[in-house]
DNA sequence: AACGGTATGATTTTCGAAAATATGGCCTGG
DNA sequence: CCAGGCCATATTTTCGAAAATCATACCGTT
């Protein structure tokens, strides 16, 4: 049979609302949908052609991810920034993943250090080939994930990675808040070297450290960089 | 006017879909709705009243909460029980319940104190008033939570709450599991009385250790009393 | 002119029908 | 008798219209 015919149009998961909720996390945390921004149904209808109450499902899967706000009665608006926001997101990483690092090292096998050499490796060659700000680029992005991913995936808990990969999104849009006026990356290829050696030699403390304070630094600029737009009143 | 003419059926929330969600959350905890369970729409339509769409939303968002399957195209079902998700529940509410406690004392002001001496209080007289056990008292689950949440709500941060709040929720359930297979409850009031004075008396080290093991225990308890409910295969 | 209430338009929320998809039984060929 | 494909039925998923709710401008009264 004709495979395109009509093709009810689905690219990620089966369902359309499962790839709506996919398509609108992604616009929020690239800030391509600006933080406040009202989310009205007739706008979000044209734009991803779909009805209302399949809309209505990914926007309130997104609420409850903290990416959506949900005001009853009075419709949906993306998530708000705020600097005390950033903060408690920076400080839920750090609780977790600095957990989670702990029982990889301890955990991970031969499978494990193979992912992280492999997703640091093809970090670096992104890196290399397209200097400019990695934020941009789709692929750097996506590889930059899937380190981190792979550092923790020995941890054993399906539950704290869920919780992680929340916090990680969250992150990630005030990463992008700041891109666009953030002068340079730091040395970002130097400190995931670094932390994946520490990871592999089983070095937990030192593992351990450097995550945070490459989570705690990269929120830093966030705070510095992006000042202006998070403190608004 | 009027307040009863047709009454669009709303309790919990403002709108229909917040209430569903309420209620069914609130039976997927006390197991009325087993682990596992099918939850097909003609059935929830009959049992709700509410129509596919709204139902559809409810059952999304409790999804995003842990506490229900969402299997693409072949609908919903309630989140399935296991030993291994009883330790990650178990391991990630001690690592979240610690740090927030810590917090709370460090952080706690009179209001707080106040807050934690009185929830206690109402929950030991609940517990008097009615010593057979307390997992089918509403009363006493609404005090016993409440305590609970007064004790880690000076913690100052409203994302690690919402965590926590759901991993509560989980750890709940497997409590209503075992609560008919358990001889007795152990000694509860006497550990919540000794976790209430190691926080007044800003003793952070005792009172986590004593939330640990109040964590553990009771999660010890549901394993060894639920386990055929558990090991299932 | 200021205030309060009301009508009007805009927007969200809910509904049940219709389309899409999965499930289970049946039939055929080996 | 079993395996595999096909049709009928059950169930989920999606849609756009209709109801409910909110926001705003208008009008009359003080």
């Amino acid at each position: 049979m004709p495979d395109s015919a009509i093709r009810p149009r689905k690219e990620f998961g089966k369902t359309i609302a499962a790839d709506i909720t996919h398509r609108l996390r992604e616009e929020i945390i690239a800030c391509a949908l600006a933080p406040n921004e009202p989310l009205r149904f007739d706008v979000l209808r044209e734009r991803f052609g779909a009805s209302f109450t399949t809309l209505r499902e990914a926007l309130t899967a997104l609420a409850a991810e903290g990416l959506v706000d949900a005001q009853e009665q009075r419709g949906f608006r993306v998530a708000p920034v705020s600097r005390q926001d950033l903060i408690e997101v920076t400080d839920a990483r750090v609780l977790v993943e600095v957990e989670l690092i702990r029982r990889s090292i301890e955990r991970g096998d031969d499978d494990w250090e193979i992912a992280v050499i492999s997703t640091l490796h093809r970090l670096k060659r992104i890196e290399q080939r397209d200097p400019e700000h990695p934020l941009r680029d789709p692929e750097w992005k996506i590889a930059h994930r899937q380190f981190h991913e792979a550092l923790v995936s020995a941890c054993g808990s399906a539950t704290l990675l869920a919780i992680r990969a929340e916090l990680f999104d969250r992150a990630e849009r005030y990463r992008h808040l700041s891109a666009n006026f953030r002068p340079r990356p730091r040395d970002k290829a130097g400190e995931h070297q670094a932390i994946m050696q520490a990871a592999i030699s089983r070095n937990a403390d030192l593992a351990v450290q450097l995550i945070e304070s490459h989570i705690r630094s990269t929120a830093d600029n966030v705070a510095t960089y992006a000042a202006h737009l998070l403190d608004t009143e």
